[in-house]
DNA sequence: AAACAGTCCAACCGCTGCGTA
DNA sequence: GTACGCAGCGGTTGGACTGTT
């Protein structure tokens, strides 16, 4: 079948945008906002396609933008944050305010890998180099004990949106052996479903898990006060009509009403 | 000064997920 | 349930720039 392209490839301009280019784009989203991409070209005056322009404006004209060389402190946070996350681009974006997954993706393959792998850690795994390749399993390293992770796990399969946690969360931790935190001392996203804390005395202060401690996903990034820290809040149920899954609270990298919402997490 | 190699990064391409009819 | 349009994402490319010989 077939789809239609984009843009009429025939009419368009490709390769670098000039500073009238520039100009038109940034105008035009001054007086009328972001959005329809797709009919923003044509509004704008511009000869190119709607793909082009929201690249342009997101990767370069954002008044936002932070430009000029990454810091160390973010440096390192991208590291941590692709070890959990892998190549999500635009998650990691999310937590770098003023950064772009472009920028982002670029500055891994270009400075940061390098740098790994100078450290004898392989980019790809957060692993060193020389340790031997370990088969991958799907399960799922939370802190309470296997038979409430498997029950949560096989009553959170039961509904889509469940589904993206699942394949979300196996995602993060590739294995049962060395979860992430042996990783990321410094940055526990420890995942769980569980039941709802009760008792949270002190909000902030790391609270048990099964035995171990852990901060939400907010305060592990220095994000205490913010409007996503679990810490003091007791966080939903997964679905409000999961019989299992009510009794299997959910504290998972900031997520709510199911959906992944990390680029709501604001960046202090 | 010229040639070459390596690096950087803006932009493109193709795919995926979501919303809608 | 299906097809389609659209926005967004990640991988890749290629031109510009810089350093080295």
């Amino acid at each position: 079948m077939g789809r239609s392209p984009c843009c009429e490839k025939a009419h368009t301009n490709k390769g670098a945008w000039t500073k009238e280019e520039d100009d038109r784009l940034i105008a035009y989203i001054r007086t009328h906002g972001e959005g329809c991409w797709r009919s923003l070209p044509k509004a704008a005056g511009l000869l190119r396609c709607g793909k082009s322009c929201r690249l342009r404006w997101i990767n370069y004209l954002r008044p936002d933008l932070k430009r000029g060389n990454f810091t160390e402190e973010e440096d390192e946070l991208i590291i941590k944050l692709h070890s959990l996350l892998g190549n999500k681009w635009s998650l990691i974006a999310g937590r770098l305010p003023g950064r772009t997954d472009n920028e982002i993706k670029n500055y891994w393959n270009t400075h940061i890998r390098r740098k790994l792998l100078n450290r004898g850690i392989d980019p790809a795994t957060h692993r060193p180099l020389n340790e031997p390749a370990q088969e991958a399993s799907t399960t799922i390293s939370f802190s309470t004990t296997t038979s409430v992770k498997e029950e949560s796990l096989s009553s959170v399969k039961e509904e889509s949106n469940k589904e993206k946690i699942i394949s979300a969360a196996a995602f993060i931790c590739k294995e049962e052996k060395t979860p992430v935190q042996e990783r990321c001392p410094d940055l526990n996203l420890e995942l769980r479903i569980s039941l709802p804390c009760q008792n949270q005395p002190d909000r902030h202060q790391a609270f048990k898990t099964g035995g171990s401690t852990s901060l939400c996903f907010a305060c592990s990034l220095g994000l205490q006060n913010s409007k996503d820290c679990s810490c003091s809040v007791i966080v939903g149920t997964i679905g409000s009509s999961s019989s299992a899954g009510s009794k299997t609270g959910y504290d998972f990298l900031g997520m709510k009403s199911g959906v992944l919402d990390y680029r709501g997490l604001e960046m202090k």
